[in-house]
DNA sequence: ACTCGTGTTAGCTG
DNA sequence: TCAGCTAACACGAG
């Protein structure tokens, strides 16, 4: 389930796969995905233009779109089109001979054959290929011109500087303020509970108790998550991940692995290294 | 039958 | 108005 990282992968295939391909029809009918656009209203919006460029901001990601007619020219551009993945939501782009590529939520998880019910917006091209929203638990979501304001900067793009400023004012528990998107856009559960465990702190600590040294360690355990999530595609291969599980033991000292609730969100770690606060 | 969840957000409280 | 918390959203998996 995608955080940034597998959100990047999604992007990546929209940009490799789905530009210049113009669109003839829309699937806007789920109007819980599509809300709070009316069923039509997307079609309407983007038939007869093409995407142009595919961007993303932690996990929102929002393709451009062409005018209607660029023939002698390119004319008045169209809406963005914003694709969030939610928890289970999977990029898919069809190619003209029927060969499918996805991108988002790991499809080896579920391991189930793609359901056509569970494809929750799509768009189809004059081509014959398709790029389609799937989604089980319709989480995701499609809206027009989404408001890119309501995130911080980039978890890649922030600056130490800008992190020790977002990640410290106010009190609030150290997981929950890396997990909101408005200070800091892209860190998901998992990621939060690696970055946490890797900076060796309590998941529960006040964020003014964090000294600037504990704040640069977080934000170096930051970037070298990123990284390695990055790398591998994805989230689900770090470190501390498989040990979050009933008796599962800290990779680096052994120690067991403790579960509770921090933020609202299931959390994991150890009871050695992050058991007080800084 | 029942609980949980790799995400977001409306609505409440102080 | 802001910071912080909680429930709700939807639905498949264990």
């Amino acid at each position: 389930m995608p955080e940034l990282p597998e959100v990047e992968t999604a992007r990546h295939l929209i940009a490799d796969l789905a530009l210049g391909r113009r669109i003839v029809g829309v699937d806007d009918a789920d109007t819980f995905v599509c809300r709070p656009h009316s069923p039509g209203e997307l079609r309407d919006a983007l038939t007869g233009r093409t995407l142009t460029a595919a961007h993303r901001r932690g996990k929102t990601m929002w393709c451009e779109t062409s005018g209607l007619d660029d023939s002698a020219g390119p004319g008045p551009r169209g809406p963005d089109l914003g694709i969030h993945l939610g928890m289970s939501g999977r990029i898919v782009v069809i190619a003209p001979d029927g060969w499918v590529a996805e991108g988002g939520d790991p499809p080896g998880r579920d391991a189930q054959p793609r359901k056509a019910a569970w494809d929750r917006f799509t768009l189809e091209f004059a081509d014959g290929g398709r790029m389609a929203l799937f989604d089980k638990r319709r989480l995701g979501r499609i809206v027009l011109n989404p408001d890119l304001d309501a995130l911080g900067p980039d978890a890649e793009e922030v600056t130490p500087a800008q992190f020790r400023a977002l990640i410290t004012k106010g009190t609030i528990a150290v997981k929950a303020r890396l997990l909101d998107q408005s200070k800091i856009a892209g860190i998901g559960n998992l990621l939060a509970d690696e970055i946490l465990w890797q900076a060796k702190i309590a998941p529960a600590t006040p964020v003014s108790r964090l000294q600037r040294k504990d704040a640069d360690r977080l934000y170096r355990a930051l970037r070298s998550v990123l990284a390695a999530a990055t790398a591998q595609g994805g989230a689900h291969t770090d470190d501390v991940i498989a040990a979050r599980r009933p008796g599962g033991s800290c990779p680096r000292c052994g120690a067991e692995m403790v579960h509770g609730t921090v933020g609202g969100r299931s959390t994991w770690w150890c009871s050695r290294e992050q058991a007080a606060w800084p």
